[in-house]
RNA sequence: UCCCCAGUAGCUCAAUCGGUAGAGCAUUCGGCUGUUAACCGACAGGUUGGCGGUUCAAGUCCGUCCUGGGGAGCCA
């Protein structure tokens, strides 16, 4: 007997296969019973009825229970009543386990309940088809990178300090001393650009912030790639083909899960290069003349980034904010001082800001001058000085969250949902 | 860290002015030959998050703690 998958079940018309996969809901009719199977690829109706199968398969479809695991035998055909287009007509099944009470039913359920219990939440249609749109995004990115001659360079993620000396960072004992999760491959990738010219870096990385809203993980996946000779413009031109590159991607291979998402496509459709633009100090004007508090000089919040985003249709560039606001390693602006050559990029919808990035400076001196300023200790940088120090160039990078990305393209109101197991604050199971 | 909201049956939720704790789903049992979160009937299921207070009387009011949810800040 030939096994099967339901995704490819059209294929099989007429012949008799073998499925394999978990109870997903059954319904009886005294004389007629009907068993809707999963198997990982999709979902199928099979039909016993009374005296066409035989006794001893027709009784034992009464014992199976919500999500048992079974392989059931039978003929595929066309159904037009059924809303995946094909059905099996059941001749015998083989139980594999059956289940224990199911706790999540096919009715409603609240967030809390279901997070506890995540790892059976996964089995779930919805939470199925974010996540195929997840592992589609980062094939697409792996794919973007290949494509352009970029070398992947892991970074690690125990790590001695801080990147950026701001955030806090989750601490851990390494052996006599401490080590720290990263929170970015930034600075490690830098000295590979000598290395390989264009690297990028792909892993998870870690926030030990208290942040709690639908926009934050303390543990994210974010994608960071390092070209050198970029400057700022550069560096714009490969964020907007970059996300231009990953959207096209999944409206091509996830039409169905954005479908059964209900996800309006036609506004992923204007996602192309080039996005819009607006300077940091042009969206400080326009945003005073809306009437919306705010002054130059301060960091925009959540409301200021999402009124932005809604100025245009497609993702937002807002580059060149005060140096002030930033960290030391971002180059100055050519033309102002202030400011420096730093882009974000603002998807719509209100799903915030996916992309943070700029040219690095590339003056010995002058970053040696703000890593002091900013209270750093200056010998725990030394290693990433020397990439000032041997053979300097101008050189520019940025980095995407991957989970917001997914949050976006998917239309899911919830961070949560877009990677498989969240640490949250206050969540660390299961 | 701060602000707001919520904890009642396994799950989702009701309970009027403070007056005997209720329904749907799931489970169990019975019925039904085309069901689509099937439907119909029945059984069972409770220390109303913890502690304290007010009251003749508290799921309901007050205090406090715990847990969870949403948001701010910070960021991707």
């Amino acid at each position: 007997m030939t096994t099967a998958y339901i995704s490819e079940i059209s294929k099989y018309e007429g012949q008799d296969v073998t499925l394999k996969g978990w109870l997903y809901n059954k319904r009886s009719s005294g004389k007629i019973k009907f068993i809707i199977l999963r198997d990982g690829t999709g979902l199928i109706q099979a039909v016993a009825v009374k005296g066409e199968i035989e006794d001893k398969y027709f009784d034992l479809i009464e014992e199976l229970t919500q999500e048992s695991s079974l392989a059931v035998t039978g003929t595929i055909r066309e159904d037009k009543r059924s809303p995946w287009g094909y059905e099996m007509t059941l001749k015998s099944l083989e139980v594999v386990h059956i289940a224990e009470e199911y706790p999540i039913s096919l009715k409603e359920h609240g967030t809390s309940f279901l997070m506890d219990n995540r790892h059976l939440w996964l089995r779930s249609e919805g939470q199925r088809h974010v996540l195929r749109i997840r592992h589609e995004i980062i094939q697409s990115i792996r794919q973007f990178y290949y494509e352009r001659g970029f070398t992947l360079i892991d970074s690690p993620i125990l790590t001695p300090a801080s990147v950026e000396g701001t955030s806090t960072l989750f601490e851990t004992d390494y052996f006599d001393g401490k080590a720290y999760l990263s929170q970015s491959g930034q600075l490690y990738l830098e000295p590979a650009i000598a290395a390989f010219g264009k690297v990028y870096c792909f892993g998870p990385t870690f926030r030990a912030e208290k942040s709690k809203t639908r926009r934050h993980l303390q543990e994210f996946w974010m994608v960071e790639p390092e070209v050198a000779f970029n400057d700022h413009e550069d560096n714009i031109k490969l964020a907007e083909e970059f996300v231009s590159y990953i959207v096209a991607w999944v409206l091509e291979k996830c039409g169905r899960e954005l479908d059964a998402l209900e996800r309006d496509k036609t506004k992923l459709e204007k996602v192309k290069a080039p996005f819009g633009r607006v300077t940091y100090t042009d969206a400080v004007e326009r945003l005073k003349k809306e009437g919306i508090e705010i002054e130059w000089g301060d960091d925009f919040g959540a409301e200021h980034e999402t009124v932005i985003g809604s100025w245009f249709e497609t993702p937002v560039v807002i580059e060149k904010y005060p140096a002030k606001i930033k960290p030391f390693y971002m180059q100055p602006d050519a033309e102002n001082p202030d400011l420096v050559a730093n882009m974000d990029v603002i998807a719509p919808e209100g799903y915030g800001e996916i992309i943070g990035g700029s040219q690095r400076d590339h003056d010995l001196e002058r970053l040696k001058k703000k890593v002091i300023a900013q209270g750093l200790p200056l010998e725990s940088y030394e290693w990433y000085l020397d990439v000032r120090r041997y053979g300097s160039v101008p050189h520019a990078g940025f980095g995407l969250g991957i989970e917001r990305t997914v949050a976006w393209l998917s239309g899911s109101k919830h961070i949560r949902e877009t990677i498989p197991y969240p640490r949250m604050l206050y969540r660390l199971y299961p």
